[in-house]
DNA sequence: ATGAAAGCGCTAACAC
DNA sequence: GTGTTAGCGCTTTCAT
């Protein structure tokens, strides 16, 4: 039933070759005869099949994206800004979540490998040289994440932990947490890092309370330990961690920022609707998918056809691009000045100091990319 | 340099038919050589390419699924639900975003169509004929949609606004707002339906508003458009819509549920975690993802292989079942009684009446699918 | 500029 | 139980 370029072919009178010619080299073909052949498909309904079209060319025109948690708000965007890229220069995606699991990650890869070109790594959770092993299977973008020799966007989680605990000590905060994310995200081994760094240079004591689940749950559920902790301000891997705790701290009648500061990272869509509106450092997860979907399907255009060796990650490592992506603290109603002695636990509510704003620059720039290597 | 089944016949020293039946009919093959086939497939780490075996078989593994909108956060659970669901049938799924467009709909039916075994249309905005129409190119399964003769899975957002009317009525409220969806919304239209009715027997006035894009945005613009009105109440579209209009009341001074109680619909996470926090109709989104997958490849299942006429709609409507999952009211804190008189404007802040709560639910049960038709 | 023929990786009759 | 053959829909030499 489906329409075949046979069908074409005969319809226009020309051998199937011609109307091959027509869709994938229209030059070579007499512009009468082109036409005709246009108008018959075009009456037919024809679409070029093309996956049979991949099975001689090597190029399937499709990509795949995967995913830790398509639920985590995080994602979302990136996936529909790649999505959006992708089919723009005529592309499909293949979507699949991985639920956070390393092996389901890896078998993902293999699954995928033959019908596409190419896969897009989400913040992966494997390890760099399982990574790396992969991408002799099948081109490989590495999102958040740097992996040496393969073409990877990241975005500075680094910079805006830096700017979020500078934020926080020149508030006064000695005493913060660090909320800290699941295990094997290279995110938040940067987060850790940075945070350290800025925490002594900044005079403040940094105590890292994790792993956790990035989750809402994740974080309701270390409320009361940051209560007990002493910390006078907290900051978290991610936005759902932040929020999650400031619903716990408040339902153990902590007040935020009052008593705690919060700040996440991310600056996802809910971020603005919390009260209080949270403090957070927005990454820029729109345009993290657009480049992915840029550089694997630039390394896509560069690789010779099919039949040829892969690169290999120690080999030819031709534009090899590490992108990273700009981020910016958001400066909102989660965060305030450090209380003066201890944490004062009953003052009437609403008569507190309120919340210190040095500034909300709204919805942050689009952020600028970087190369840091090639 | 990939692995072909050539390169596993050669190194297991049989034919590639029997490679190839080792892997799609192994009890045709001799024990013995299907452990040996199996060793050297391991060893080269032979994957069959889908995409050659669909070119016969006429089964590509892959389905579509068709979002007005990803960023949408009602959906992404769906997405994760219908692929999680997908993946373990051994189903691949392609994601694609339209924008809310139905042209663009209708462009990505066509072009999925022929590397996909179905296609699940998610809230189309498209016409029922052009669905219907799309049904003969590549077998459709509608979500959020009810279309003649087509297997569709629903969620029963009228039955969900009439309880939603019903609580408000209850309460005292006699005017009340029904903030719309966008055009061309299939739930829109069941909403306004049931909202209308339960308004008329509850004798209370529906006042309608909208069109609206289904956003927080969108239900900000309408804050001040609400005021003027003089309802005491609105049902909205969505819960983003719901959401945005109690910032955009907030940001005038009115006051939620004090002055005007509002009610959404689909709970998303985000309900939860607003202040405060949001009344609203739970709809099964995972389980609707997870149905219409099922339903899809039952279709799948039961359609002779290619080569043969697809069904039309009018035609043969084998087992065209239609799923109806059930709705559940979420009585939160953004409904409250009926101001006594008009709207009282400058009580003393806090000292209102504290919000109403018949009953909260927490997390609905899971909702039970109910045929209304087959 | 067009047709003929080979073949991508695989499955499905049909022999043996 | 296994090999042979044909062919899915398409592109790509190679002739003409």
């Amino acid at each position: 039933m489906p329409v075949t370029i046979r069908d074409v072919a005969r319809a226009s009178g020309v051998h199937i070759s011609t109307v091959s010619r027509t869709f994938s080299a229209p030059h070579l073909v007499n512009p009468e005869t082109r036409v005709r052949v246009l108008a018959c498909a075009e009456d037919l309904g024809y679409r070029p099949n093309r996956a049979a079209r991949a099975l001689i060319t090597g190029r399937t025109h499709n990509i795949g994206l995967i995913i830790a948690d398509i639920a985590n708000p995080f994602f979302p965007p990136l996936i529909k800004a790649a999505e959006s890229q992708a089919r723009h220069r005529d592309y499909h995606v293949f979507v699949a979540d991985t639920n956070e699991d390393p092996t389901t990650e890896e078998e993902l890869v293999h699954a995928l490998a033959k019908q596409v070109d190419g896969v897009l790594l989400c913040s992966p959770r494997m390890s760099n040289s399982l990574i790396e092993q992969l991408s002799r299977e099948v081109p490989l973008v590495v999102i958040n994440r740097q992996v040496a020799g393969l073409p990877c966007v990241m975005m500075d989680v680094g910079q805006g932990a830096r700017a979020a605990v500078e934020h926080l000590t020149g508030l006064g905060h000695r005493a913060i947490g660090l909320l800290g994310g699941p295990r094997g995200s290279w995110t938040n081994r940067e987060i850790r890092r940075a945070a350290g760094a800025a925490a002594r240079s900044g005079g403040a004591e940094l105590t890292l309370l994790g792993p956790n689940p990035p989750t809402v749950a994740g974080g309701g559920a270390q409320a009361d330990q940051v209560r007990r902790s002493g910390v006078t301000a907290v900051l978290a891997y991610n936005d759902l961690l932040a929020i999650g705790l400031i619903e716990g701290l408040d339902t153990l009648g902590v007040r935020v920022p009052q008593e705690i500061s919060v700040v996440g990272i991310d600056d996802i869509a809910l971020s603005r609707l919390t009260r209080p509106k949270l403090t957070t450092v927005a990454t820029p997860t729109g345009a993290a998918g657009r480049s992915a979907v840029d550089m694997l399907l630039q390394q896509d255009t560069d690789t010779p056809r099919r039949g040829v060796a892969r690169s290999t990650a120690s080999g030819d490592r031709r534009t090899t691009a590490q992108l990273m992506l700009q981020t910016e603290l958001v400066i909102r109603d989660s965060t305030g000045p450090a209380p003066a002695a201890g944490r004062p636990r009953a003052e009437a509510a609403g008569a507190g100091p309120g919340p210190h704003r040095l500034a909300d620059p709204g919805c942050p720039s689009a952020a600028t990319g970087e190369v840091v290597a090639s």
